[in-house]
DNA sequence: CAAGTGACTAGTG
DNA sequence: CCACTAGCCACTT
């Protein structure tokens, strides 16, 4: 069992994460630097990692992607789950599974 | 307490 | 577009 120990900072991830509307999807650097955390994309995966199992969606994890428009878990700890996710939201992958970002990331 | 790990990223070539 | 790298940092061993 992993520990939960949740820090401000984890909710202050969370609570960003929570901003990202319905339909829409964010890159780990960008929740990092909305919560005021510049350059610390690592922090946000490893946030979101501790939430794995937790109380499902009451932060839309499945919103957050890597800056290359793919999901980054592997296909063997979910990521299909992720893809479900979100193509049930209308976001469209391509033949390798990839997001455009330019139509789709949680912009402006 | 040092070293390893990971749902990352921007920069280079 | 791919491969590799240094920088970041909380958490585990």
């Amino acid at each position: 069992m992993r520990a939960k120990t949740v820090s401000t900072t984890y909710r202050r991830i969370y609570r960003t994460v929570r901003r990202i509307p319905h339909g829409r999807v964010a890159t780990y650097g960008q929740i990092a630097r909305l919560a005021g955390f510049p350059n610390h994309a690592r922090l946000v995966g490893y946030a979101l990692h501790a939430l794995r199992g937790a109380d499902d969606l009451t932060v839309p994890w499945h919103r957050v992607i890597n800056a290359r428009g793919e999901i980054s878990l592997n296909e063997f700890s979910g990521a299909d789950l992720q893809r479900k996710l979100l193509r049930a939201e209308g976001i469209a992958f391509d033949r390798r599974h990839r997001i455009n970002l330019n139509r789709f990331l949680w912009d402006k």
